[in-house]
DNA sequence: TGAATGCTTCGGTTACGATCGAACTATGGA
DNA sequence: TCCATAGTTCGATCGTAACCGAAGCATTCA
C-alpha cells in the first residue's frame, strides 16, 4: 500500500492559489457561503464552484446547504492543524493570520439576514427557543411546540397567517459570524418585524446592521434569557 | 502581510506525485543521495535534479555535499510533522510507512563504501578515533593529531605513503543507514586494507556486504572502544 | 593524466488544470 | 406566477510545470 499518491493529491490541493487563499479565510473557524468564498479567493463564481467540489471531495471542507446558499467550512480540526503547521513552516512565526471575522463589532451584535435576526442576538433568540422547549429540532427541521405557538401568539405573532404562506415557519440559520444557528424562515421573519413594531430595534440604514434601543435592550434580555 | 501565497507555495511542492515519493522516502529521517531519490521516485536524474532544487529553496530539505554525491534530508522535524499530517488526513490510520531502510541487517552492521568501512562498525570506528582524541573536526574539516598519528603508525599503517597521495587523508562521511558519521579519505580505505589484512573481515563476493570474523570482532571491539 | 560515475543545464514536447463567458437550474420571497 | 439571486455546467483558451534526450561539469580513484 503505497500512501504516496494521497500526500500528492492533497498537496495539488493546498498548492492552488485560489485553493489556499479559501482555506485561510476558514481558519478562524466559521463556515461562509461558495460566493463569500469566490471573492476572498478573487475568482469568479464559475471557478470556485470547481475549487469548493475539489476540497469538499479531497476531505478538506465539510458542506452543508442551507436554502440557496451552500455554507463551506473546514473539514474538522486536523484540517486548521494541517493548515497552521504549513503557515509555521515559512512564515515563522507572524502573529497568526490577521482577523478576518466581521470587522464591525456591531454587526457581530446583531445584524439583518433576509430579514430575520442574525448575529449574537439571533443566536440568543434561537437558544432561547430551543432551550425552553419551544422549538425542537427534530432530526434537522425545527418544529414548534405547543407551549412554542402559545409563546408566539402572546408575543403578538399571528401564526395562522404565516402558516398560510407557503414558506417554511421555523428554520435554523447558520451564523457566519459565530457558527451558530439562529432561528430563520416566516417566524423569524416575523419575530423581526414585531421587535421593529414594538421599537426594540432599528435598521441602520445603508447596512445590514442592527441598533437596539436601551430598553430594547433589557425587554429583549428578559423575554429571551438563555438558561 | 498576506501569508497565503506561501501555504499554495508549499502546497504546490507537495502536491507533485515524484516530489511526494521523495519526501515520504525520506521520512524515516535518514539522507538519500540525488540518485537514489530519483529512483524511490521513478524518474530520470535530470528530473529529480530539479525537483530536489525546488524542495531545498522551498526549505523542505536540507542537502549536504559529498564528494560527487549530495545527500538529501527532511530540512527539520516540523517537516516531517506536516507529512505526518498529511498522511494522517487520508490514511487514517495505516500503520506509518513501510521500512525503507537497508533491508539487510547484515548490511546495516557493516558494508563497504567507496573502499571504506560504513555500518555500525564503521560509525563505531569513527567514534574511537574522534572521541579518544585522535581525529579532531576543525570547523568541518577533519585532521589527524599526534596522538592519532602515533596510533595509526602503530596499527600498521604507512602515514606517509597515504600523504603522497593526492586525495585527502581524512574525510567525514554521512551513513545512509544510520544518518551518522564515519571515516572515509585514504585513511579510512587505509583502515579498511588493514582490517582484511589482519583478516578481521573478508567482503562478501558480489554485495557490499562485509563480514567480520569472531576473532576479528573481538579485536576490533578492544582496539575500538567507543568511550 | 584518463575512465567512470554523479549530478546539472538546455531545449523541446506534452499534459494538465485554472480561468472565464455564456447559458443553465434551483431556491426564496413578493 | 414571476423576479432576483446562488450556484452549476459547458466549452474554449491559456500558462505552467513535469518530463526526458543529449550534452556538459565535477569528483573520485587508478
Amino acid at each position: 500500500m503505497d500512501s504516496t499518491p494521497n500526500i500528492a493529491k492533497i498537496g495539488a490541493l493546498l498548492g492552488d492559489n485560489a485553493r489556499a487563499r479559501m482555506l485561510s479565510s476558514l481558519m478562524h473557524g466559521k463556515a461562509l457561503t461558495a460566493s463569500e468564498l469566490a471573492t476572498e479567493a478573487g475568482i469568479t463564481a464559475q471557478t470556485a464552484t470547481t475549487h469548493l467540489a475539489k476540497l469538499e471531495a479531497g476531505g478538506l471542507l465539510q458542506m452543508r446547504r442551507q436554502g440557496r446558499h451552500k455554507y463551506f467550512a473546514l473539514a474538522g480540526e486536523e484540517v486548521a492543524t494541517l493548515l497552521e503547521s504549513l503557515m509555521g513552516l515559512t512564515t515563522s512565526h507572524e502573529p497568526l493570520r490577521t482577523q478576518t471575522g466581521p470587522r464591525d463589532e456591531q454587526m457581530r451584535q446583531a445584524r439583518v439576514c433576509y430579514n430575520h435576526l442574525a448575529g449574537n442576538r439571533g443566536i440568543q433568540l434561537y437558544d432561547h427557543l430551543t432551550g425552553s422547549g419551544k422549538l425542537v429540532d427534530e432530526g434537522g427541521s425545527l418544529l414548534i411546540t405547543a407551549k412554542g405557538e402559545h409563546f408566539v401568539n402572546e408575543f403578538g405573532i399571528d401564526l395562522d397567517t404565516l402558516r398560510a404562506s407557503r414558506s417554511p415557519l421555523c428554520r435554523s440559520c447558520l451564523d457566519w459570524s459565530e457558527r451558530r444557528t439562529h432561528l430563520a424562515g416566516s417566524l423569524g421573519r416575523a419575530f423581526f418585524e414585531r421587535f421593529e413594531r414594538l421599537r426594540w430595534l432599528k435598521r441602520v440604514d445603508g447596512s445590514r446592521v442592527v441598533k437596539f434601543s436601551a430598553r430594547g435592550e433589557r425587554e429583549f434580555d428578559s423575554a429571551f434569557t438563555v438558561y
